[in-house]
DNA sequence: TTCATAAGCTGACAATTATCATAGTTTTAA
DNA sequence: TTAAAACTATGATAATTGTCAGCTTATGAA
């Protein structure tokens, strides 16, 4: 029987890491008949900072936060990963234990694959390897744009910059929400600020009707504004 | 004749972009004899943000310096790379324009390796795609950590972390002066900070016999008082 | 439901950092 | 060599951001 989970798997790992961020749902589907699959509640982990990962996770639903600790005691979150991502296949293709923890911010399920899956894909496809870092060439450059962006641009702007990420990235409901929905310290968390000053300048979005809320969840009013300001 | 350029180069590549960030002197002697090495004056650039790249190059001496132009018409330096290192090579492989520009810190060689050079290699030989995507990993996991660095940390500390970084990847002469000499403006744009403020924190710890300088040079008195610095 | 706990919000104040002005110093190029 | 330009340095001040405290509003478990 050759149609079994391996093979389920490799297709997965292919399709993950080449720049398809997104699946399609048939897609998605298949990956779902595998049986290794997890279901991580809100809050728990997938993950920790210093662990040895023996394979990665593909986010088959649900939204993850991949976070580092700092000196200070405070998280900062590095990225966040939707349906149809890889976790931790930096750590696993370097080698290296991880360098980020992995966090459920809504209920989630994820499919493992084993390190191996990926080893032997990556000898034998000889175009994997090629797309994979093709894709990871893409990932650092996007990096190099974070690093100045929180070296050059004020809280304020940087607050603006992740609504219209938020939006680009997760979408929104018909009522105009942001679809991903984030506490407002995790919120503070992206930007790299105390959350009182992110509360402040969320406040202060809301009464120059750039946004609106209701409870956690925040839309995008004024979208020009919000663009406006991080052009300078 | 077989033992031309391109093989030269080819053998320059392969050991560039594996994680040998430093060479031996026999082996850059080896890429020495290289026809296209090209002279960098002190300032000149070596490419611009926004430049289609056809190759990439490989630093024999002096120092680059990789920088983004923010939207507030600020320089943010990415990267310092020296002797062993390779520039250019994410925009080649992702075929995308250059997100960055490089840039002389001091007069310069550099040897030019065309895109098809690489393209080939990655083609032939089997275990380069997958050392390049470890080094590549590699890479990724320190923007992580610059990322919550830059987030984080205040600017004091990261000018004692960036004094810290200087002194381990570039050491130190007979003196204890570090041998990376940069102007306090390009210290400021490591850090991220005005240029201003860079000077008042370089004075600070002068004052305070951290640090010694002697016109541009810096030279780390107490190391320990900089890394406990950094260490909360 | 109800209470305990967490999350959201705001004010007051302190600390950090940026900006502007100005002057001394070094470097560069004619 | 010398004058112009660039770099370094410092003060004064403004703007930004963080911290602490207290209060209100959600949320979730018994």
């Amino acid at each position: 029987m050759k149609d079994g989970i391996e093979t389920r798997c490799e297709q997965c790992i292919v399709r993950q890491f080449n720049s398809l961020r997104a699946m399609s749902k048939e897609e998605l589907k298949k990956v779902s008949d595998s049986k290794i699959t997890k279901l991580v509640k809100k809050g728990d982990s997938i993950f920790e900072e210093g662990e040895k990962l023996n394979g990665v996770f593909c986010v088959r639903s649900g939204i993850s936060k991949l976070s580092k600790l700092s000196a200070n005691g405070k998280d900062q979150i590095v990225k966040l990963a939707t349906k149809g991502q890889v976790l931790g296949q930096r750590s696993v293709i370097s080698e290296e234990v991880s360098n980020l923890s992995a966090k459920a911010v809504e209920d989630m399920e994820v499919c493992f694959i084993p390190k191996e899956e990926i080893v032997h894909t990556l000898n034998t496809n000889p175009n994997f390897a090629v797309e994979v870092l093709r894709h990871m060439a893409h990932d650092l450059k996007e990096a190099d744009d974070v690093i100045v962006n929180m070296s050059q641009k004020t809280v304020k702007q940087r607050v603006a910059e992740a609504f219209l990420y938020m939006k680009k990235n997760f979408g929104v409901d018909d009522k105009g929400f942001l679809l991903l929905t984030l506490s407002r310290e995790d919120i503070a968390s992206v930007v790299g600020t105390a959350t009182e000053s992110c509360i402040r300048i969320i406040s202060e979005f809301k009464k120059k009707k750039y946004i609106k809320t209701s409870g956690k969840q925040i839309g995008i009013i004024n979208e020009k504004a919000l663009q406006d300001m991080i052009e300078f």
